[in-house]
DNA sequence: TACAAATAATTAGTGTGACAAATATATGAA
DNA sequence: TTCATATATTTGTCACACTAATTATTTGTA
């Protein structure tokens, strides 16, 4: 194995990441789901964590504080969740999903799982648990924090 | 397998390209390459296929026209590269390294090829071949065309 | 030849990603 | 209590991704 064929890997990674992402958005797009991919993601995780702060969401999404913070930003303006003051701290806020943000996540969840298992036909389950542990491990070679597990 | 655990890959595998590449332009700054990692992909590219038109080479870095375009102004703007009219359709151009890009892909490449095997670090090179197999998969699945062989 | 359709590249607009700096508030030690 | 330090969030800037629309040129066909 020579140096030129290891560093391949990131060219394959990275193209194939945004695919991924790029199926899915056309997806999301075609039927007028009114998120983006990282949208979602976001309404997803606060569907299943109530009144977390930013700073925790940031961790479970992976997505750095500005970042999320325009998300957040564009969510709110469509009216899927609020920022509500947190009356221990009044730097931070707690993230709650609106009704309607509820709606649309239940609305939205069924078509999204059978959107993201496209990716996986001719593919086994092996597959899939080989795939977790190198994408792990090189999660954390480069220096990424605690796998979460489930 | 629930549908809930596959639809997890699409979130470890942007997770580990973001921080593939995070860590990759972290290394670049502090060497003072004065590329991006993506402007880097553009060159190596060019330096190993003389006088593409954008369009070609748009296809070899699986990126867009419009992103392209950008990088390339960025690369023509630092010296590394050029756009020479092409005599045979004035729609579009032939690209080509100046001297100035060449010594820096020369130089550069056995640095990046460093920073690159860092995530391959407690893996295998039966891991490396069924990472590529699986990411190709996956690829190919939502609609990906050619994968290119050597 | 003439003209519609295809192609190469660019521009514009929005969203996301990374990093630095700023603002507001909280906490801990003197 | 007071002040330095830490934390939560926002703002600013640049780069990249995707879409749609635009410009310039070429090609295919009548």
């Amino acid at each position: 194995m020579t140096h030129e064929q290891f560093a391949k890997y990131s060219f394959l990674l990275d193209r194939t990441a945004r695919k991924v992402k790029q199926y899915a958005q056309q997806q999301f797009k075609s039927g007028d789901f009114d998120v983006t991919v990282d949208q979602w993601l976001v309404l997803k995780n606060l569907s299943e964590n109530h009144l977390l702060s930013q700073t925790q969401l940031a961790q479970l999404v992976f997505k750095d504080h500005p970042t999320l913070t325009r998300i957040i930003d564009l969510l709110c303006k469509k009216g899927y969740m609020e920022r509500i003051p947190n009356p221990n701290d009044r730097r931070s806020f707690q993230l709650h999903l609106t009704t309607s943000g509820e709606e649309k996540v239940r609305a939205l969840r069924p078509q999204i799982l059978e959107i993201r298992e496209k990716a996986w036909e001719n593919l086994s389950e092996t597959d899939f648990e080989e795939f977790k542990r190198i994408l792990n491990t090189i999660y954390m070679n480069l220096g990424g924090q605690e796998i979460e597990e489930e």
